[in-house]
DNA sequence: CTGAAAGCGCTAACAC
DNA sequence: GTGTTAGCGCTTTCAG
């Protein structure tokens, strides 16, 4: 309740002194004294409102992604909480749930609330970031970029990554390899999708049936649903590729209901089921740096939101834990926790 | 960029007209349309920073959870989410990480930016809420009360549900039954505790075995060194009450890389463990409704900020899915997964 | 029903 | 180095 103008009252000084001192400026130090000591009297909280309302930039950044219930997406999220917060920063959540609607919609209450800066994994790769563009905002793209504008972005090899994936699964002896992934539109989806397609076409010299090329949402029940399909094939693949972790784990309850159990069935899922990996489950999984991508996503932004203006910045992040030369973890879980332990 | 006057100048009224318009107050229909054309033309985005100056309350949401990567705390963040956007809000997110400093700092915050509500799990039972409870704002509770306060909470019956956790643990024959646990005065793990101990009392006549009655962090890595040191003991127990998800994560690694298997050794996890639920290993588990206790949350959150005055309602959620008396979710996994398939 | 104008709390010229 | 003061963009009395 207490003002900056009762601060000033208080130590008497004037405002602008008081102004001063709450923001670092060089002030005599007897003044700084004094406005301290009313400050911390009156129980003074400086309004950020205000400040915001004057500077025209807040101390929130935006966090856009498409389903917080995704592990992937909760980690990254929670680094660049962390980061932000050790800045001073508090992050504004906005989960899409892939619905360019929705993006569209949090995009404009992020301007309306003059967010400092904005850490966003496009919902379609038809996103629309002209608003917040001529606005000034600075903008990293995670996990996916956002075509038509030249930003920083913080990624993963998604072509590259899914083509090794498959080669492990053409190498574990199974020559029939399917790929469920996300929607079309979806760059990590399309290009995950691509990556599958060029080992199927490496190794058979033919591009891969089309009956094996299944897109879905990246969601549990899309995996679920999808896997069936693939099942109900008169030739069913006899392993597959899952280009995201929800996909994962919907295809294994597909699966495991049927009685076929990784390793034998095989499974490789592009990202970590997080829980499950501390089961002894023949399941292939590539780790995905989340946590990293998300602390060097908020550390480029925070660089633009401190002043930074050079050309856009491209991270294709390596992955943490290497096993091999894609530097991936390929590691099956059961190994993984001997390891561990 | 442009303001609510470039607006009235372009449509010919005044500032006051324009800004009734966008908040639905009753206009002349002639000046409103002209009002909505010239917001359109000039692309106007109302800035609620002034707004939330000028009104003392802004149209954030602020969520303190101590662990956003637990997914009893995620589905319950993005169901308060869902429940914020349907109305207008947006959520800020506070990761507390458990600490009482982090929180105190995040209250500041909250407070700074003049949120309109505050969701919160304390981090302890010595939490501090008079300033927020000062300045008139509405408060809830979730999973933890806040002692002290009489505000409205939205929690689980945890002595209770820790009870008959454990007489389940015991209808199956286990006769040395553990409790790993979380922080002392953390309520959830004191309460889960109590319930644990009311059962060993009830079957034994006598208090449990003090070895046996750990506590530790709510991690991943506590419920690890928790149950390494209970397999150290002279006497080691055949079963455990797991006070939480992640103590379960981390004591199942413990176990499994020790070669002790669920069912044979007992295991009851207090809490869902989300995708390993969907992997055929016999662990029990005690399914907590976190969305639904986030969507009430909400909802009553909401009412208050939209006037409700009403004394404080203390709701214990029951649970989802039913399959006994006493409202929980007791399937095995794997029984679950034929089930639902 | 509509308009004029004050003021929310703070910052940043600008003047001293 | 310090104080004065003009706004930031909006809502909301208060007159009319």
């Amino acid at each position: 309740m207490a003002t900056i103008y009762d601060v000033a009252n208080r130590a008497g000084v004037s405002t602008a002194t008081v102004s001063r001192v709450l923001n670092g400026v060089e002030v005599n130090a007897s003044m700084k004294e004094a406005v301290l000591k009313a400050a911390g009297a009156l129980h003074y909280v400086p309004n950020r409102t205000a400040r915001t309302l004057r500077r025209k930039t807040s101390e929130i950044i935006a966090m856009m992604i498409p389903d917080l219930e995704n592990p992937f997406f909760t980690s990254m999220t929670k680094a660049v909480a962390e980061r932000a917060r050790a800045s001073g920063y508090t992050v504004m959540l906005c989960d899409t749930d892939g619905r360019p609607d929705r993006e569209a919609e949090y995009l404009k209450v992020a301007v309306s609330e003059s967010v400092a800066g904005l850490i966003i994994a496009p919902a379609s790769d038809a996103i629309n970031l002209d608003e917040v563009i001529e606005r000034g905002l600075p903008v990293v793209c995670i996990d996916r970029t956002a075509p038509g504008y030249d930003l920083d972005s913080v990624v993963v090899d998604n072509v590259g990554g899914a083509r090794r994936s498959t080669e492990l699964l053409q190498q574990a002896g199974f020559r029939h390899i399917a790929c469920i992934s996300g929607p079309e539109h979806v760059e990590t989806a399309d290009q995950r999708t691509a990556g599958w397609r060029e080992a199927i076409f490496a190794a058979a010299g033919a591009a891969p049936d089309p009956d094996y090329d299944v897109r879905t949402s990246y969601s549990v029940a899309g995996g679920e649903s999808a896997m069936a399909a693939l099942l109900d094939l008169p030739n069913p693949p006899d392993a597959v590729f899952a280009a995201n972790n929800t996909l994962a784990v919907g295809l294994l309850r597909t699966l495991l209901a049927q009685g076929l159990m990784p390793p034998a069935y095989g499974v490789l899922a592009f990202g970590d089921l997080p829980l499950l990996t501390y089961t002894p489950l023949g399941v292939m999984v590539v780790h995905l740096p989340s946590r990293e991508i998300g602390e060097v996503a908020a550390d480029r932004l925070l660089e633009r939101i401190t002043g930074f203006d050079g050309p856009a910045r491209h991270i294709v992040m390596p992955n943490i834990v290497t096993d091999d030369q894609s530097g991936m973890d390929l590691l099956r879980p059961a190994e993984r926790l001997a390891n561990s332990s």
